[in-house]
DNA sequence: TGTTACATACCGACCGGTTTGTATGCCAAA
DNA sequence: TTTGGCATACAAACCGGTCGGTATGTAACA
């Protein structure tokens, strides 16, 4: 959303520069990792010199931040298809997310990480900044599937009372971790079996 | 266990060295990754210099690869109690291996983190000596929870068929996910409701 | 037992290259 | 003509790793 109307063309494009810088981040700290991706990679990854970057961002860490929100932002629009969709009930809704991050792992020549996940793994525990940034977009994530598992418990009946937050958390988890041991052990359809006993699971908290 | 008897009082101690750089490793990466701890750190950590270490170890990476394998077994010979105690049938066996796990989130000074996890999260995908070593680690344990749950299985109803290795991929993912957001939003707690969660579900995959 | 010969454990200076970040200046758009 | 976007050049610290040297232990042999 560009402040300011592009109706004419162009030369130079802060923003665009701006968006470029993030990308090439994300693009690089997916494969690299934080600490093992520098500022020269990122300014060659998107075609900038350093005097360019740091005018844009302040710090390596502030870079860092900003695509953990862009990652988080990205997320969210993907995942909306299902949390927003009202045209079907919660447990629908839940579905329908689970197969959203299955479509993650189908991906050719794109692995199935997150981003926040990578930065949260490495940087959490040194880095309060990094570790926020990644908190909120791990809370907000939470927060909507927490909402589901509220408004399915009011459409359904619950099999066994349960708190939808712990749930949540319990969701979130499991799909990061599955993330994490799926790169490590390389299986994408390790990930994928993980989702489905994850919908059994969900299943299994409500009766019928 | 050293290879001549020790009758002797020993100035020089490589093997306890060799650990000693080891421990430091553990200490530091836990906190700061792999490529946020430098060589020069650790040296300092062990109270060793800079020489001393490349004698030991040929690269950071060899000794990266080492304290994985040692973190390894370290976590085995805790969860021995539950995986070796043949006295108690195998589902009772997986209760007391969440218990152990559960254990790790209460310790004081310490939070509940992962070796095994951070490296693979953090090097995994550009560093294939440090996920062989990972992944060999991850499949270790998925096979002894495989192997229970195979047995579970044998003991008692299942109240659908399940895979058991699937199944232990999954509480695999579920553990490590738990370990990484919960650095993330700092809460323990957190950890211990996902590990009581899973008890549920591992119990719900058999009748009664 | 004393001596010689050698292997092992360890030290700390040093190397080339890389790190994040800064100082400065050019050039096009407003 | 001013301002903002970007490049060039540079700084100072730090990186993994090497190297020459020393201290310590062991084994063979006289």
């Amino acid at each position: 959303m560009p402040k300011k109307a592009a109706s004419k063309k162009r030369e130079r494009d802060p923003e665009g520069t701006r968006q470029a810088l993030i990308d090439a981040t994300v693009r690089l700290m997916l494969q690299q990792g934080f600490a093992g991706t520098s500022v020269d990679m990122i300014c060659k990854e998107a075609g900038m010199t350093k005097g360019g970057f740091f005018h844009h961002f302040e710090s390596k860490e502030a870079l860092g931040k900003a695509a953990v929100e862009w990652w988080g932002q990205m997320g969210a629009s993907f995942y909306n298809a299902a949390w927003q969709n009202t045209a079907i009930g919660a447990l629908e809704r839940l579905h329908q997310m689970l197969d959203i991050m299955s479509g993650f792992t189908m991906r050719k020549d794109e692995n199935c990480v997150c981003m926040v996940g990578m930065m949260s793994q490495e940087l959490a525990s040194t880095n309060p900044v990094m570790q926020a940034a990644c908190a909120k977009e791990l809370q907000s994530w939470n927060d909507q599937v927490a909402l589901m598992l509220a408004e399915a418990k009011k459409q359904l009946k619950p099999a066994t009372n349960f708190d939808p937050k712990a749930v949540a958390w319990f969701l979130n988890s499991l799909w990061q971790g599955s993330m994490l041991v799926g790169k490590a052990v390389d299986s994408q359809a390790m990930i994928r079996a993980n989702l489905k006993l994850a919908r059994t699971f969900v299943d299994s908290l409500f009766d019928k």
